[in-house]
DNA sequence: CTGTTAGCGCTTTCAA
DNA sequence: TTGAAAGCGCTAACAG
């Protein structure tokens, strides 16, 4: 029992000459791809664990094909909406033994364009893209010939199977519930414009004053990106436009922050002068000051769904979802508008 | 011209026939690692765009040995303090053309063992460990294989590279903010007893009343565990304990915000009543009501000098560097003593 | 500078 | 059930 403790460099073949079998055999034991006897069973366990071995994964792809890792590609690694779905994607992957290879496209179409090929040359089974906005045609040959499936953006020309949730919906609860409270001058801080849930959640908006007989007014409606610091300047234009109006309704949590701080900053209280309501239910927002009233989109099950779906595209299983429900939750930022 | 669209799925050996020339030649235009003659590197550049060829990094990787692929550990993909350190990670190796690949330990030390062996398993090149909770026994194996270099903690019996901060001087400072506002009885909210840096802040909270001739406390010292929820428990825990605080120090930003919301909702004003201070600045820390004094820590810098560490080991070149610096950022959670 | 020759460690027919 | 043999697509000596 001197010898050294031997790391886990061991080959299968090494494993075979051991047990005294064929590498076939231990190939087939560690894959499950046809009974091995009882006794070459054993003596194949045996060896593994004399040796402590572990398959080498790289010789095993080029092999078989098949690389059991999944392409994420994101916009931005760090932007506290992607985590939670990230999150729920590595869970769905690593339960049906994938790895996932996250990428950044940086928001920028070419950039993701570079990464879809960078994970097409890893040899991904299959891509997750979360709110891409690279290009169909980049697509295109790609997902000839793996399973790709759209997070919060569906493809036009390409048909590909999409995780979708009701962004229209949400935004419409978002403002009823506002109009309930009896606000009539509701702003609206919208997100990017080419942004396919910004402009769900701008219809939404519409949708609820137009069932309650508001007028919508262009003046009422400030453009931020969906970022804190633009949340703040959107403040600012609405004010500087000098329309009146007791709630805000912003199209995402962070440009609700934004948007929190500056009224803060003028001296504007939320809830009691302006209601204030955002779209995401990221982590965060039941810990504002005031805790934040908005519209929780399940980003960890949106994540999780999508991972789901390409193990299943991978596997040869067909897949559909419909798009996932929203829910509105009411914490502190609301309140009845005073007359 | 009515061929269909060629997939990037030719290989190498096809690239060098219809280029004329041997597979190792295109082999060696594709890495430089060795001169080609015009003539047949423009033939090979010829083939490669004709066939819209791009290597299987697959095959790359078994012939070499060499994946170009780096393991992050990381306890949480989905923690805001993480983001911005493995968006660092991810630049310094997209830079130096290598990709991470990110798994999560879950605050666990047997799973974080599991998927370190999941890691070598794929034949990463090397790996990056955050801020782990894995014993070095099971750190050791994989050690001796490839360079792993830790972030956030040392390893006592492996001496493995680290990057760390300065935590103890930041707390240091961020209690010495508070002393010379005039505050004495400072409050802390401590992070997880078995954390490291939780601790060093916790020594650098106390060198700071030390030497102001401040005596320690236990009564005004709260334990969380870095998150929102039991940093309000802890404001809850230090009213209780009945001992007056003028102001809190919280050993880490999402803590000192459950802080801040357990005092607004007892109508306790920050920072007129109490001053409030963080650690990390985290990036929605400057967007918060009132924005929040904190220490600094460069957290994106720290990935980024753990991604071009891991670089350098694994090319041969020596690395060592030493604590990085952490500042005091003055917002307005803080303010004087009120006499 | 270039081609030939062996593999890298595993999977997968094909026969037995 | 099992083994032999032939690769997966690329790199890396070794000659020339």
């Amino acid at each position: 029992m001197s010898d050294t403790l031997p790391d886990d460099t061991a080959t299968l073949g090494q494993v075979a000459r051991i047990a005294g079998v064929s590498p076939s055999t231990v190939s087939r034991y560690l894959n499950g791809s046809a009974r091995v006897s009882d006794a070459r069973r054993q003596a194949v366990e045996a060896a593994i664990a004399q040796l402590n071995y572990r398959p080498n994964m790289v010789a095993r792809s080029l092999a078989s094909g098949r690389t059991s890792t999944v392409g994420v590609l994101t916009q931005d690694i760090a932007s506290p909406f992607f985590n939670e779905a990230l999150r729920g994607v590595e869970d769905a992957l690593t339960e049906a033994r994938y790895a996932p290879l996250f990428v950044s496209g940086h928001w920028d179409s070419s950039e993701e364009a570079e990464r879809l090929a960078l994970l097409s040359a890893r040899r991904v089974d299959g891509v997750v893209m979360m709110h891409g906005h690279i290009r169909d045609e980049d697509i295109a040959p790609v997902a000839k010939r793996l399973p790709i499936v759209m997070v919060g953006r569906a493809t036009t020309t390409l048909d590909l199977p999409s995780i979708t949730i009701d962004n229209r919906l949400g935004a419409y609860k978002a403002t009823r519930h506002l109009i309930e409270l009896g606000h009539v001058d509701i702003a609206f801080i919208a997100g990017p414009a080419d942004h396919h849930d910004a402009l769900q959640r701008l219809l939404g908006y519409q949708d609820a004053l137009r069932e309650a007989g508001i007028e919508y007014r262009e003046a009422l409606v400030a453009r931020a990106d969906f970022e804190e610091a633009t949340g703040m300047l959107a403040i600012q234009q609405l004010i500087e436009s000098r329309q009146p109006f007791t709630a805000v309704f912003a199209a995402n949590d962070q440009s609700a922050y934004g948007a929190r701080l500056a009224l803060y900053r003028r001296g504007i209280r939320v809830p009691e002068d302006i209601s204030l309501v955002g779209f995401d239910d990221l982590p965060h927002s039941s810990y504002c000051v005031p805790p934040l009233t908005t519209v929780r989109q399940p980003a960890y099950e949106v994540g999780l769904q999508a991972g789901q779906a390409v193990v299943k595209l991978i596997e040869g299983e067909d897949f559909s979802l419909p798009p996932l429900a929203v829910e509105l939750v009411i914490r502190e930022s609301t309140l009845p508008r005073r007359r």
